[in-house]
DNA sequence: TCCTCTGTGTCAGTTTCCTTACATCGCAGC
DNA sequence: GCTGCGATGTAAGGAAACTGACACAGAGGA
């Protein structure tokens, strides 16, 4: 790392990789996955959802997406009818059990993001994110 | 994405992700990943770094590393000696044409940079460089 | 009505990366 | 001298993701 200049995407990568560490680490004790906490976090904020409109929220393809979904049914966690009402899509959505489990992560997860906030005042967290959803959007046309 | 409050982690997560989706698009044309890329760009930085060190450098396992080294040996772009001068470390450095591909490679980086900064001053850049550097500090003990 | 386009679910194959494990080398301490 | 420790390189196996391909359902226009 000597003579690198500071560029923002390498920081970024960097951030991204050791957060993603960090709450691996953190969500092992209830054998989640970040992709699986993501997944059940999204579910909670939209049930009913289909699988690919949660896949694009999640940053992964349809395909890893109902596989990871076929995992989370078997365990109990999320539930999806065998056959859809309407059209092609079958709606998901958290069970109890999913939810308790989702609950118990997010306190995890929210540890992990105090612990990566902790040498930024409240402002500068804001501008932290501004910035970052100012990338998001020049980057996706 | 509907009442989903905005956490740092998943802005965080979606800027990357796009990052890395835009300079994979970029660096098509020259037939280097991402991550082929980095190995490139630490290399240049650190000319006669170990694979293990080039590894961490690029957030990734020396296994994952040594593999990606033999195929940029093979297309040329990387040379390593065959035997250890001292120890167990094989010394890595770029090629007159793996530099060559790298600074084509580096042009297009810049330009993807550019286009996701579009949106902020150069305080503001500086400031979103700075938030993500005292996250990383924050999350490596 | 027929056609095209988009969105969705799914299968198969491949790639990439990680985890686990082992052997080797230099170094510091007894 | 010898031993434990850390770092490096390597191999084998498995987990997770992606790409390519196909079929089906609804919306909209000719």
């Amino acid at each position: 790392m000597v003579n690198v200049p500071p560029q923002v995407g390498y920081v970024l990568k960097h951030a991204q990789s050791l957060l993603h560490l960090r709450m691996e680490e953190a969500l092992r004790p209830l054998h989640l996955t970040v992709s699986q906490y993501s997944c059940l976090y999204h579910l909670r904020g939209e049930p009913g959802i289909s699988a690919a409109a949660l896949a694009r929220g999640t940053f992964v393809t349809r395909q890893s997406m109902n596989a990871m979904l076929r995992q989370l049914i078997d365990r109990g966690l999320v539930a999806r009818p065998a056959q859809p009402e309407r059209g092609r899509a079958l709606p998901t959505m958290l069970t109890a059990a999913g939810a308790d489990v989702l609950e118990a992560a997010q306190r995890l997860v929210v540890g992990v993001e105090q612990r990566m906030l902790a040498g930024l005042t409240a402002a500068e967290t804001t501008a932290l994110t501004g910035g970052l959803a100012s990338c998001v959007k020049s980057l996706e046309e």
